[in-house]
DNA sequence: CTGCATCCTATAGGATACTG
DNA sequence: CAGTATCCTATAGGATGCAG
């Protein structure tokens, strides 16, 4: 998993090494998919082509690898069921809710984002 | 800005839109450094060098790209002072509050996160 | 001090095709 | 259905050096 060293060399002062665990997080959480994926599987529990179609445009190759490393974060679950053809699912872990404020906050914030663009557009437009 | 279309077809039922806002929230504030600068000038208005030291290893340039994009999101700005030389420094707007509880959740996991590696750790070499 | 210009590489992630 | 295998490209971001 690897956590960077603490290399940051900050004024002593100040708060500095409050940006350490920012770091942390984003080392973990940061790409373009894993944060959508586990607000995806906040629904409940999923199946590879339902995320697939839920998250819009991802290859499977790329929701394969993400996935895997959910899974090694603990993150995911994989479930197999052995009905006939087999079925497989995936669901947040007990752990993975530790995430999910922060997914909250992006989906508000991104909400709130939107609707700002929006109003910039219309009162460029206008002038 | 650009935020992408309305392109996710999700069945009618289900949640699915729910991650619509969480993409459009990375698609601004993804990447190595953008939260993680944020977090810094959390700490009040911040001058070039010092938010170099304080973030570790970025680069001028990236960190000078970095502060660009932040300002046209209006998430920052650029106070030019006429001393001699000049100072110039960069502090966050109102606006960058929104983001503000994005980057504390994040910090919070992050904390809890590093330290359930570090017991993991202890416990697998236990084994 | 506050950057910009240039060059360079690693990696994320997309396209496509195929398998049990 | 649930992926794997290959190939390919775009882009983020690092290294270095220079400039006002």
């Amino acid at each position: 998993m690897e956590i960077e060293g603490d290399k940051i060399k900050h004024t002593p002062e100040a708060c500095a090494g409050n940006i350490r665990p920012v770091k942390d997080a984003l080392y973990v959480l940061s790409g373009k998919w894993k944060l959508p994926l586990i607000g995806a599987l906040m629904d409940g529990p999923q199946r590879f082509n339902e995320l697939q179609r839920f998250l819009g445009d991802i290859t499977p190759k790329v929701l394969s690898k993400e996935l895997r490393e959910l899974e090694l974060n603990e993150f995911v679950e994989r479930k197999v069921f052995s009905t006939v053809p087999v079925t497989i699912t995936y669901e947040l872990t007990p752990y993975s809710q530790s995430v999910e404020k922060i997914i909250d906050e992006l989906r508000k914030w991104g909400i709130e984002h939107r609707e700002r663009i929006i109003k910039n557009r219309k009162s460029s437009t206008a002038a």
